[in-house]
DNA sequence: CAGTGGTCTAGACCACATA
DNA sequence: ATGTGGTCTAGACCACTGT
């Protein structure tokens, strides 16, 4: 668990102890000098983890008075940032299947490239994917991603996580993305793969992940059937 | 333009110059220690700005390389954060117009006090307004603010923006905020106050709006028709 | 007043990229 | 080896909050 950072270890110790309760909601967290004192380190890091806590919304810093603690179970869950089906389905206990329809190397054509920003007919992996979620198929993964770094893939990597094995296996440092969400009309592929209970139209999720050298390296549509589909976001006011 | 702070002055004078073409997309920055020179200040000082640039999608920064510039002409525009209606429409250029139909003192009921997290019956305005965009009456958005934040509105408030005068002119100062989106049925009300063209859902923004000092004091429903909806969210991994 | 967080500094050492 | 960004330090001064 320990990362090589100590301001990184220190958030995670601390969103840690909010969690369990350690420190209750709407208390004030010790002072920035005193943890500086339990953690043995200087102010300037300690402010380096309170503002990873206050960035994910675990406290409020309030000049002159100190940190409050938020009340976490309120938010009911942070899907802000780059966060994947599974890691979110697990977050919430949920019991879920993967149906791997198709695991194919393609040549991407005009309108792929253009999302991918790779040259045409570059060799790209196409996988479709369906969701059941307590026996309902209601969402439908589209996943577009480059053979030069993804050089292998396979059906059981498909039906658990893609993105662990890119991160745990493949090492690839992930690190930004783009999010779009509209609604669109349903297609015909849609109405064969899932079970749409009669709406006519998706909740469509566009996602451009990119590299740590901002390479684009994967293009994802996620279809969600309308009334299974919620988006949660957590901002701070930028002045 | 000056704020206070000096990072802040430098992020928003680099961001004026990356969005100006002043440093080229697909470039590198400065290095930090000529940014250093430049603005006469220390490097930490930097690099709290470009940490900025950094969050808000300007640059990538990579390690023994530099800072570098990216293309933000891609980006559509980041509605994360905090960005009102007004604000959005705005920087799309886009010709708007809004219909105040309701702005009420009204008594919170059991199920607006919970939303709020107010004491029942507080008293609250409720604000109903239709955006109209390029002749299409197609956004309902429903406010309610506590009165004991917001002592006295008026129609030509609503009919420009409340966030601006809520930050401006009594100064509030909005800290954070919680989305969520939905796909919701339409009510008789959407269809009264709205051109929804047959279609029978509608997309819902909530929105929970916090002051600095955490209070809720504002309650959000965006009501969208559907194909006139779109939300961007850029976001970085945290590993 | 003392205690809190907000900003800024000058310098140190490390890890990574490039030539 | 040099230059880049990543982390960490010890201390300074300021602004705000409470007593």
């Amino acid at each position: 668990m320990a990362t090589t950072n100590k301001y990184m270890n220190i958030f995670q110790e601390l969103s840690e102890e909010i969690k369990n309760g350690v420190f209750e909601p709407n208390s004030l967290l010790p002072s920035e000098h005193e943890l500086c004192e339990r953690f043995n380190t200087s102010r300037e890091t300690i402010r380096k983890a309170l503002t990873l806590l206050s960035q994910n919304g675990f406290i409020q810093k309030m000049q002159g008075k100190g940190s409050l603690v938020l009340d976490i179970s309120k938010m009911t869950f942070p899907v802000t940032g780059l966060v994947s089906f599974k890691e979110i389905q697990q977050s919430l206990g949920r019991d879920i299947q993967t149906t791997v329809h198709k695991l194919e190397l393609i040549e991407a054509e005009d309108w792929l490239s253009k999302q991918l920003e790779c040259p045409e007919h570059a060799l790209t992996w196409e996988v479709v994917r369906a969701r059941t979620i307590q026996g309902e198929r209601v969402i439908l993964d589209k996943d577009w991603l480059l053979q030069t770094t993804v050089p292998s893939l396979t059906e059981e990597i498909c039906a658990d996580s893609i993105y662990a094995y890119l991160e745990g296996q493949l090492g690839l440092n992930i690190s930004y993305a783009k999010k779009e969400i509209t609604v669109e009309p349903a297609t015909d592929e849609d109405r064969a793969l899932l079970d749409l209970d009669g709406y006519s139209h998706i909740v469509l999720v566009k996602n451009f992940v990119h590299l740590e050298d901002t390479s684009i390296f994967q293009y994802t549509e996620s279809r969600h059937r309308l009334d299974k589909f919620k988006f949660v976001d957590f901002a701070r006011r930028r002045k």
